[in-house]
RNA sequence: GCCCUUGUAGCUCAGUCGGUAGAGCACAUCCUUGGUAAGGAUGAGGUCACCGGUUCAAAUCCGGUCAAGGGCUCCA
């Protein structure tokens, strides 16, 4: 007779059973069989056929919380794989995890496996689902798993385990297929519901391309039908919004074979919107007490050795212009030329802090199949400034760039972040004295505001902490841009001082920060945020006057200039087409205002405005324009 | 960089077995003068990414280059 022992749930339920009875039964008693597909036992996850030992914490896992929809995709990608084994015996399989919003498994396979090749194998996994094959965990020593993998003529899993798994090592069985594997998993593949395979790529042994190249395949499964559908839809919204799509739609930026990868040509109307960013930008700097510095996109490859980029980011740098037999290099960042700057002159206690900034354009090397659209590039301008400023300025320094920051994304439209301290990596420049005094800084910084943050232990740049703030879109897809990073190193290497109130030279301490990171990415984030349909004040046109026969030009022309004359960006239609079409087109451009006339209009002053979300109304001429005007100066999101 | 896929008119894309290039949209001209998401006709527009090879013949087959797209981070 097994002892009773006790098992405590959330709200203070105590269930006591004897022990060895398995958690499937406990659950059972409890009512939740149905949902149930593992335990937390005191925190750590178990399978339902997992037997209670002792007294212990219980918390039953659902398909809805996190970890419970882990198990649930983890199974998902045990079946993806029995599958493929079924179909093509002659594929090794690797590893299979749950990411973020599915799962993936890696194969070894003589080809890259093909769109048909899916169909046939989620037939296939359907098929096992519905034989709803029991799935059982094998605990084995060393050997045995060794064993047992070389038998099933699985190479990859034996390198695991082989490479330092301890025991016990669990594997899973269902059917015929048996995987190692932690666990947990569901208790049968007839739990899984609604699956489906995505898409395929190559992916690296252990993600190293020095090994063989896997064939990877990508997948999500859900626990109803109705939660994939709604994924998928998400899906295709996300691709209806990529910002390469409507950047050519739009007629935003583009590039040119003939000009090169990653180098972005920006179109008038993608112009003057970077116009009304950087202008923006400009005068918050001003009203923040910054001063503009302008820089050079070269300098001698002397400076790079100096700074330090020659040793540490050499790979991201291009070479190869000669001067009067001088080597040149074009910059991969600003701060050198910011510390020259600095170093032009004598500087006093007095005069800290500087905060320098430069909308300064960088070209950095980026492997040919890392370049993206906007988001990876191999020319961007960084919104960049450095503060130079004594130790004990750091932290009133970076509540102000915090503060500044969140109120310029703000004005974008972004107002939910990610926040992540980055502490001292293993590799690093300076004294710990000075590293722990300006994490100090950082945290401190980070805690008046409140703002909830992460720490990225061991992330931080080798010569100094930083701050990495990530922007959340509408879509809930969080983007980095900002990154506030301290640094000891380059003042060190430049041999960069002031004159302190005692007389004695002291060493700057610098803080490199960009908000929106680059314009090119922030844009291309912008784009995707509001799905090109953009605020009125970033809008490239903001108006769009369409008269409705040749007869009303005029008036749209007299309307057009008024609107002009007040700054705000308009243009006509004056094609002869149908007041339809022109209006099909300029909501397409999804062109903030259409402001048609026609007799009516001309009668009474007024203007039948539409504005792009449909709606109409019919205003007087001049309060149309000022209240668009209003609009654009409230820098108003839609 | 590596693996896979793709590259045909400004855009989106057809083009079969290798036989010498097509549509829609956009553009131009004309007709139409209109009331809230596509009026009609006509016309112009191509070194089929580039280089080389096979062939009587290449957009098509082969090799290379360039570019684009997906993947290469979230470890049994």
């Amino acid at each position: 007779m097994n002892k009773e022992i006790t098992l405590r749930l959330s709200g203070d339920i105590e269930k006591c059973v004897p022990a060895g009875t398995p958690f499937f039964e406990v659950v059972k008693m409890l009512g939740q069989s149905k949902d149930t597909v593992g335990v937390l036992v005191n925190g750590l996850e178990k399978d339902l056929s997992a037997m209670a030992e002792e007294d212990a914490k219980l918390e039953l896992l659902t398909v809805d919380s996190p970890e419970g929809l882990e198990i649930y995709r983890h199974t998902s990608a045990h079946v993806m794989a029995q599958a493929v084994k079924e179909i093509f015996p002659s594929t090794k399989i690797t590893i299979g995890p749950v990411i973020k919003d599915g799962f993936y498994y890696d194969y070894d396979f003589e080809r890259p496996f093909t769109p048909e090749d899916l169909v046939l194998i989620e037939k296939k996994m359907k098929e096992i689902i519905k034989r709803r094959l029991p799935i059982s965990r094998i605990e084995l020593t060393k050997e045995e798993a060794i064993a047992l993998f070389k038998k099933r003529d699985e190479p990859y899993k034996v390198e695991l385990i082989e490479d330092g798994l301890t025991e016990p090592i669990t594997a899973y069985q269902q059917g015929d297929f048996i995987d190692l594997c932690r666990g947990p998993h569901l208790p049968s593949t007839g739990k899984l519901k609604a699956i489906k395979l995505l898409s395929t790529g190559g992916a690296y042994w252990r993600g190293d391309e020095k090994n063989k190249m896997l064939q990877r395949i990508y997948g999500t499964s859900f626990s109803s039908h109705l939660a994939l559908d709604a994924h998928l839809k998400k899906l295709e919204e996300i691709k209806k919004r990529d910002h390469r799509r409507l950047g050519k739609d739009l007629d935003l930026f583009s590039t040119s074979d003939q000009i090169g990868a990653g180098l972005i040509l920006w179109h008038p109307k993608g112009a003057i919107m970077r116009k009304v960013i950087e202008d923006f930008w400009r005068d918050e700097h001003l009203k923040a007490d910054y001063d503009f510095v302008a820089t050079p996109h070269m300098a001698k490859r002397e400076l790079w050795e100096q700074s330090g980029h020659l040793s540490f980011y050499k790979e991201n740098m291009y070479e190869g212009i000669d001067v009067d037999g001088i080597p040149y290099q074009i910059k991969p960042m600003n701060c050198p030329f910011h510390i020259m700057i600095y170093k032009s002159k004598l500087r006093s206690y007095r005069d800290l802090p500087l905060r320098w900034s430069e909308l300064g354009t960088v070209y950095r090397y980026e492997r040919s199949g890392a370049l993206h659209g906007l988001m990876r590039v191999r020319g961007f301008t960084q919104d960049d400034a450095h503060i130079f400023c004594c130790p004990d300025q750091i932290e009133p320094e970076i509540l102000k760039v915090l503060d500044f920051t969140t109120h310029v994304l703000g004005t974008f439209g972004f107002k939910d972040y990610e926040i992540y301290l980055s502490t001292r990596p293993e590799k690093y420049v300076g004294s710990l004295d000075r590293w722990q005094q300006a994490t100090a800084a950082l945290e401190s910084a980070l805690k008046q505001k409140g703002i909830a943050y992460e720490i990225d232990p061991g992330e931080g740049v080798f010569y100094g902490p930083k701050i990495d703030m990530k922007i959340k879109d509408s879509l809930g897809r969080s983007w980095q841009c900002t990154t506030i990073q301290v640094d000891f190193n380059l003042p060190e290497r430049f041999g960069m001082t002031y004159r302190g109130d005692d007389g004695k030279a002291h060493q700057p301490i610098m803080i490199h920060r960009a908000l929106l990171g680059s314009i090119e990415r922030f844009f291309g984030v912008l784009i995707e945020h509001y799905a090109g349909a953009f605020p009125t004040w970033l809008a490239p046109v903001q108006t769009k006057v369409i008269p409705i026969t040749e007869h009303h030009q005029e008036y749209a022309n007299l309307l057009q200039k008024k609107l002009r004359d007040v700054g705000i960006r308009s243009e006509v239609d004056h094609r002869n087409e149908k007041m339809g079409l022109k209006i099909r087109e300029a909501q397409l451009q999804k062109i903030p205002y259409m402001l048609i006339v026609g007799d009516k209009e001309i009668a009474e002053q007024s203007v039948s405005v539409r504005q792009r979300s449909g709606v109409n109304t019919t205003v007087p001429l001049d309060l149309c324009i000022t209240q668009i005007k209003e609009e654009i100066a409230l820098k108003r999101a839609v």
